[in-house]
DNA sequence: GCGTGTGAAATGCTTCACAGCG
DNA sequence: CGCTGTGAAGCATTTCACACGC
């Protein structure tokens, strides 16, 4: 029912208003808030619609309020559980991210198929063993995960995530994943979106040439 | 000209297609193409007629040929080069990534503002310090770099970058970068993304429970 | 019959433009 | 006035549906 991109144009706005809101800014009007996330003025206010608080003209929108009203809308009561499962590179990177900055999400665990990692706490994050995945999650309640390993074990590993009661899954690993059509699936494929910039950096170029008056 | 998600996706069929031609695919219709990339026969269709090669009902596509025209339509001769600045864990997540994976890109130089990293060669790609970056990236010819340095540096290393040269951006800063309109801009946010995972998971779960049947 | 290529319809998202109000 | 809230228009992207050809 609320669209795709302004879910996540909301967490944006939620975010900024959360420094807004800590360097002591008391109220924003939506061009300020446009500017500071790339938007324009009326997507910021057509965004706005869906959580109906008022702003005011004369004054534009209460920066805390916003960000209250924001913060009950997009986030569950006390947080989401997030499991990390892939420490690599990408997850580490993650990790402190995540730990220091989100309000609403909580690695709370993370998995690894080196044997190594198993029991030792990255970033307070304790990791397990793969063997522990469907306990461990169904014990903590977790319903989001992060995927963040090889392609060849992507499908496997995120069929036992959707079996251990996984409804979101945010993929890093270079394949689509098949699974049942209540799972959410976000595709993070960094290669593709480097060589979509790649692409669009030299046809915006050409454009420009061709028609410069 | 070309729909940007349609760029996205050719990006993704020429991965696959050449993963396919190594396994021994000789040819491909639009509907198998079409569940590997998590696509509609239809849009794969739709996409295909952009580089105008034609299938053949009974057979559907030449793979080999498809890839060929695909890297062809999308790629530079020789490959873009790309510079990548940051190597926090995202830069090392990505290094050895694009060096074995991606045919048209390829990072051939590193910037750090740590001082230990500079001149050492990370995954066989050379570090160098902040300073030299202007020089360096207007030396070697780059147009494209991946930006995966803190959120405050962020916008200060953008217009840096453009002043060098650079025309395309990958940036995993959560900052909205202000830069000259010629400059294509992608930002991958991961803390916004994981944010509209959860979301949407919740929201899918409660839609399957208000309408059952 | 079965799959391709493609106009035309449908959907989803963004921008315009203006009434209303402090 | 200048800014908010929002119908209506405008774009972009996807899906439908069907003519054509092996």
């Amino acid at each position: 029912m609320v669209p795709e991109r302004t879910v996540e144009r909301l967490n944006q706005y939620c975010q900024l208003l959360a420094d807004l809101a800590k360097s002591g800014t008391e109220t924003i009007f939506s061009h300020e808030l446009a500017e500071l996330a790339g938007a324009t003025p009326a997507q910021v206010r057509r965004d706005l619609m869906v959580i109906e608080l008022a702003g005011q003209a004369t004054r534009g929108y209460d920066v805390k309020r916003l960000q209250e009203r924001l913060s009950e809308f997009l986030y569950t009561e006390g947080g989401d559980k997030v499991a990390l499962v892939g420490v690599g590179n990408i997850g580490r990177a993650l990790l402190p991210y995540f730990l220091t900055y989100r309000p609403g999400l909580r690695i709370v665990v993370s998995f690894d198929k080196n044997k190594e990692k198993k029991g030792r706490l990255l970033h307070g994050c304790l990791c397990r063993g793969m063997d522990e995945l469907e306990k461990a999650i169904r014990n903590v309640g977790i319903r989001i995960a992060i995927l963040a390993i090889p392609a060849e074990d992507a499908q496997e590993v995120a069929e036992r995530l959707c079996n251990a009661g996984i409804t979101g899954i945010l993929n890093f690993a270079p394949r689509h994943l098949m699974l049942p059509d209540h799972v959410w699936v976000e595709n993070i494929h960094m290669g593709v979106v480097l060589e979509k910039v790649a692409f669009m950096a030299r046809e915006s170029l050409r454009e420009q040439e061709e028609a410069p008056a």
